[in-house]
RNA sequence: CGGAGUGUAGCGCAGUCUGGUAGCGCACCUGGUUUGGGACCAGGGGGUCGAAGGUUCGAGUCCUUUCACUCCGACCA
């Protein structure tokens, strides 16, 4: 891709009304912006490319764990969260509305009945478990005060996985099958993160676990053990408690941000709904559930807040929007043009994501590029300027802003292997 | 829902106290000079001052009502 034909509006001023690192970066970077309302964003061409690699990585380990991956309408009728008695639970945090035939309706805030009635309507048989489905989709929330940017938005996008078990036993199986899978996501996305104790909230049932990010401006605070690999969240116990329950060890008190939550649900869902399959002994029994959710937006609220500098974003190599920028110091120099079109397309002949920075009016020199390249947080710059007289080229990693002179030759392999 | 604050050009802000031609910086457009760390000079376009009502010869400014947004708290898979 081409920077000057991509719609990047990077800033020099930072929006006076964001607090936190993510929120301003995102925004100054040109990721996402304001959609108007509170807690509602449109996500720009490079919060788009960056959501959907998050989304790629969620996707592919859901599938290589054996999830179906399917899709639900965000409109779901008011009756199905009638049958269970959450459409009173949830209170105004769901949002309802009415079609023209007066029909109540609302906007998902998360799909249980949805899916437990797709499943009821599909799976009769005990030899149809167990099942795992799940969707990568867009959530409302009517949140009472909506903040940090993707932190917290009123919609965000939630992948939220469904399984349906004969047996305690085969969802417990499923569970930790999925502790196994989250820990697999969080690190590709090269995060930092603690799984913990969690309370299960509104959305009931019995064990729940949640994946922590560890960040100082996280939301939840988690007691986690410093020789074992046990954590909590305060919610679930006692915020002066030192001794690890499991080993004894000393417990510390540390900052996350919720990123994903797992649940054993058992049949609080299936028994109120019917949703019931044929046993061995022709016995109608109701699944036994679990949920497991990630929230997809904000994932890269977390990135940011785990992974940032003064100068700006610092994307992990499985989510940077684009993992090489390659810099034309004079683009107007026909020959700078030629060996960063040859290096453009070498990196992409070797299926490495890169932006050539070509941008050659005159408002655009040098430093704005830089500076851009720092904002954004690519992984690596390759700055093609006045050093090809000798054959060289400049190469800079954003992470620590090392720089180093290298060949024109040697280049695209030095940042294939550095990027293996 | 309680507390605090802010609404003036795309963004960041001044002007409001003390009513009298709508301002500044960034961004944008034109021309010229620049060109390895967010350039310079000259010229230019863009506003129903959040909305409604009121006071006044005259309202961005004063009064009333209202809406929105942000922050703290409570709440939150």
């Amino acid at each position: 891709m081409r920077f000057s034909r991509m719609l990047i509006p990077t800033t020099k001023e930072t929006p006076n009304d964001a607090v936190l690192a993510s929120h301003k970066l995102l925004l100054r970077a040109g990721f996402i912006q304001s959609a108007g309302g509170a807690g509602l964003y449109n996500f720009l061409p490079l919060g788009k490319i960056t959501l959907d690699k998050v989304r790629t990585v969620v996707k592919e380990e859901l599938d290589r764990a054996g999830c179906n991956e399917v899709h639900l309408p965000i409109v779901t009728p008011l009756s199905l969260w009638e049958e269970t008695g959450r459409a009173d639970k949830f209170g105004k945090e769901l949002l309802r509305f009415k079609d023209r035939h007066e029909n109540s309706f609302t906007l998902s805030p998360t799909n249980e009945e949805a899916m437990v009635n797709l499943v009821r309507q599909t799976v009769k048989s005990y030899k149809q478990l167990p099942l795992n489905v799940y969707q990568i989709n867009w959530k409302f929330r009517d949140e009472v005060r909506p903040r940090f940017g993707l932190m917290r938005g009123r919609e965000f996008l939630m992948k939220d996985a469904y399984s349906f078990h004969a047996t305690t036993e085969d969802m417990q199986r499923e569970f930790d099958l999925m502790e196994q899978t989250y820990k697999k996501i969080f690190t590709r996305l090269g995060l930092e993160f603690k799984v913990v104790e969690a309370d299960s909230g509104a959305i009931g049932g019995a064990g729940s676990k949640e994946f922590m990010i560890l960040a100082d401006s996280g939301e939840d605070t988690i007691m986690v053990c410093d020789s074992c690999d046990f954590g909590a969240n305060v919610e679930v116990i006692a915020e002066d408690e030192t001794k690890c329950p499991k080993c004894g060890g000393n417990l510390s008190q540390t900052k996350g941000i919720e990123a994903g939550h797992i649940f054993q649900l058992g049949t609080v869902y299936s028994e109120p709904m019917r949703a019931e399959f044929l046993n061995e002994n022709q016995k109608l029994e109701p699944f036994v559930m679990g949920t497991y959710g990630i929230g997809v937006s904000r994932l890269l609220a977390g990135i940011i807040e785990q992974n940032h500098d003064e100068r700006g974003c610092i994307w992990t190599e499985a989510s940077a929007p684009y993992n090489v920028d390659i810099i034309v110091a004079k683009a107007k120099n026909e020959e700078q043009m030629a060996v960063a079109q040859k290096i453009y397309s070498e990196l992409q002949a070797k299926g490495i994501d890169v932006i050539l920075d070509d941008r050659a009016d005159k408002k655009t020199g040098f430093g704005v590029k830089i500076k851009d390249f720092e904002l954004i947080g690519m992984n690596y710059a390759v700055v093609v300027g006045n050093d090809i007289s000798e054959g060289k080229v400049e190469l800079i990693a954003r992470k620590d802003l090392s720089k180093e002179i290298v060949s024109i030759e040697d280049v695209v392999n030095i940042l294939v292997e550095k990027l293996a």
